[in-house]
RNA sequence: GUGCCUGUAGCUUAGCUGGUUAAAGCGUCAGGUUGUGGUUCUGAAGAUCGAGGGUUCAAAUCCCUUCAGGCACCCCA
């Protein structure tokens, strides 16, 4: 029996084509987080499974997780996100880093879970975290940057849209104004979470059966039925508008649209499973029907770092997935294209393998890219590799030019050829390269 | 974890209601008289038809099981 050559359930190989493009993607990210000072960090992709247990949401931890013993008999995982490590890292010198922390990450994160669109059970997620503010700054910056992650895509603002709420206002809401209990608004947010799956009737039903029949009775189901249909803040009764969370978004928007970020709204359906959010929470949807999902996400978790036993510090993070990222960029046409490194293929012809070797080295110690074919094969056999490799040049090394020291470089894409000195070649490949970028 | 759909060479497919050595295009490799491509011509390699079992004189083609993939639900990036 062969072995297979596929990859493990929902896991995935890069090829380098599709690698090339993953790098370009990376590209963006660290360019996008380095121009707002945000500083590169990594974790092991393992972790005790006890630092995602309560932190992360039940069944991320329970059903979604690779988690098995060591051989030390201690149980762990696979990490399926990044917050809680990096709040690790964080309390871990709590004392000694200089506030605010900007930080990213670009790791590879785990779910078990059955694949689908947009979705596998290996994928790399970035992640980018503030600590240390408390005030709506925070949120604020993330927003930008969310902006100009999606600008350095060449993405549009009505591709997308920012759906923003706040976790206060919610509580608020389902404790104080509708009176439920715990476990009454846990089950009502899951609800809410899914509105829009659920056929209008139906969702009223199930949102009954989940009150106190004396609760129903003064009109609670009713009155959240209302709210809900809420397209902005201010179709929300005024005693809504009082709390503070209200008044964080209502900040927000205003903000935003002052900074040219109009595409972020209020949605008071919006939740999110993860359980550490605290206030402000968000979602960025794909504005495109077929493609009509929740691409990321984030908000603010100023409880983390405490649960290490140190001071807490107030954080706002959100997170992006590649494979979901990707999703997008197929559908808008976006996916950026990479062409290989490689910026010369030496063609070597009659005696002169010794003499092509030293022109590739040469080269290379000038700084360019040289393939120096090696297959021995036919001139054209060669070329058409090199052509369909995407290299942009092509260098002849004949005995007559090994004799000149001057080389043929031929343009595959103008598809013209010249003769030229290593250094005029090196210069030439040069400009190329900087035209590019 | 639940439901639906799919599974023939590396890729895209043909193969009618079961019948001798399973076709084609693309790609790969080689050659078209020894220094040039994104044209053309010729040739080669490459599939026990996802796997296992069954029905039948006979199965890629019918039935069962299983595996893999896709999509939706769940959940989420």
């Amino acid at each position: 029996m062969a072995l297979s050559t596929q990859p493990y359930k929902g896991a995935r190989d890069f090829y380098p084509d599709d690698k090339r493009v993953l790098n370009k993607v990376f590209e963006n990210w660290h360019s996008v987080c380095r121009s707002f000072g945000y500083e590169e960090y990594d974790t092991p992709i393992i972790e005790p499974a006890e630092l995602f247990a309560a932190k992360s949401g039940e069944e991320l931890v329970n059903e979604q997780s690779y988690a098995f013993k060591d051989r030390g008999d201690r149980i762990v995982m696979l990490r399926p996100e990044m917050t809680p490590s990096v709040s690790r890292l964080v309390a871990g010198k709590r004392q000694e880093l200089p506030l605010p922390i900007r930080w990213y990450s670009i790791p590879s994160c785990w779910r078990y879970e059955r694949p689908q669109k947009g979705r596998g059970r290996e994928f790399y997620q970035l992640n980018v975290d503030i600590f240390g503010v408390e005030g709506l700054a925070a949120e604020i910056e993330m927003l930008q940057m969310i902006d100009a992650l999606m600008l350095s895509f060449k993405a549009k603002h009505s591709m997308y849209e920012i759906r923003i709420n706040s976790r206060v206002l919610m509580n608020y809401i389902l404790g104080d104004w509708l009176g439920l209990d715990i476990i009454e608004q846990k089950t009502i947010a899951r609800l809410i979470d899914r509105m829009h799956k659920v056929p209008g009737t139906e969702f009223k039903a199930l949102i009954e059966a989940s009150i106190a029949p004396s609760l129903r009775e003064q009109g609670a189901a009713d009155r959240l039925l209302k709210i809900l249909k809420a397209d902005s803040l201010v179709d929300l009764p005024v005693d809504l508008l009082e709390n503070e969370g209200s008044k964080t978004i209502l900040k927000l928007i205003k903000i935003c649209a002052s900074l040219g970020i109009a595409n972020v709204k209020f949605d008071i359906t919006l939740v999110r499973g993860l359980d550490y959010y605290t206030d402000f929470v968000f979602e960025v949807f794909d504005t495109d029907p077929s493609n009509n999902r929740s691409m990321f996400g984030g908000g603010r978790y100023d409880g983390l770092v405490g649960l290490f036993g140190v001071d807490p510090l107030p954080t706002v993070g959100f997170a992006i997935s590649d494979v979901v990222l990707m999703e997008f960029l197929k559908t808008h046409n976006l996916v950026p294209v990479a062409k290989p490194e490689t910026e010369v293929c030496i063609i070597s012809i009659g005696e002169t393998y010794e003499h092509s070797l030293k022109v590739s080295a040469e080269l290379r110690e000038m700084g360019v890219n040289v393939a120096f074919d090696i297959t021995n094969r036919k001139t054209d056999k060669q070329l058409k590799s090199a052509v369909k490799k995407g290299v942009p040049y092509v260098l002849f090394v004949g005995e007559q030019e090994a004799e000149d020291e001057r080389y043929k470089l031929k343009d595959l894409q103008a598809s013209s050829e010249e003769t030229h000195s290593i250094h005029r070649i090196v210069s030439i490949v040069k400009d190329r390269r900087k035209n590019k970028n």
